[in-house]
DNA sequence: AGTTCATTTAACCGAATGGTTGACGTTCCG
DNA sequence: CGGAACGTCAACCATTCGGTTAAATGAACT
């Protein structure tokens, strides 16, 4: 159980809340990606994208290592865990056999 | 794999985003509660404590019956499971072996 | 009928969000 | 050196958010 503290998992959840943050973290997993590359694929600014990055940042969801003048992004999955624990906590309401029951009862 | 569209998604991390909503959905995996229970726990007004819930109910995470004056809050948690499995996608990365070795080698 | 109880709605406020544009460092390259 | 490439920063704008108070709805209890 990865404990995380409750404003940790508000930036988590709030980072994760954006469909634009969620494809960026995708595009995260299968390699490493300068600030550019992860921006190219949306329709917006540099500099919005970049706040986006940032956003995830603060989340401690991407990494960041600065080489010349390009920012090599990497996906930072520790948080992830922590937001995936808090969730499992209500896995029972959703795969107990009474679920299904009262489901059916209602 | 409970597949949850984009949108559901976002009203789902972003409800579940603040500490508020997250307590509201503690309590009520105990038991459902009125409008004015789930409240109590919290400084803040009766209004400002029912949009909460009503933020936690464009997610699906909440469900409601009216009975008489009172309105029934419930926990309805099949959306949850769609936020973690959407999770579950990036558990290899904070499980693998691999990510291990990546991390002493930096 | 009148009042009290449970809750929502409406109007408002300040702060945060997600976006823009333009100016500004750096770093790489000719 | 001079310029192009990569990215951030600052200012601005519209919208959303989380909260307030006050008024409105509807059900229940004399």
């Amino acid at each position: 159980m990865v404990e995380l503290m409750p404003e940790r998992l508000d930036a988590v959840f709030h980072a994760l809340a954006d469909p634009t943050r969620r494809a960026m973290l995708r595009s995260l997993a299968d390699e490493e990606k300068s600030v550019g590359d992860l921006a190219a694929p949306f329709a917006m600014s540099l500099a919005a994208a970049s706040k986006h990055i940032k956003a995830l940042e603060r989340a401690g969801l991407v990494g960041r290592t600065v080489r010349g003048r390009t920012h090599l992004c990497r996906l930072e999955p520790a948080p992830m865990a922590g937001a995936h624990d808090w969730l499992a906590f209500y896995q029972r309401f959703w795969t107990s056999r009474l679920d299904v029951l009262e489901g059916l009862l209602r």
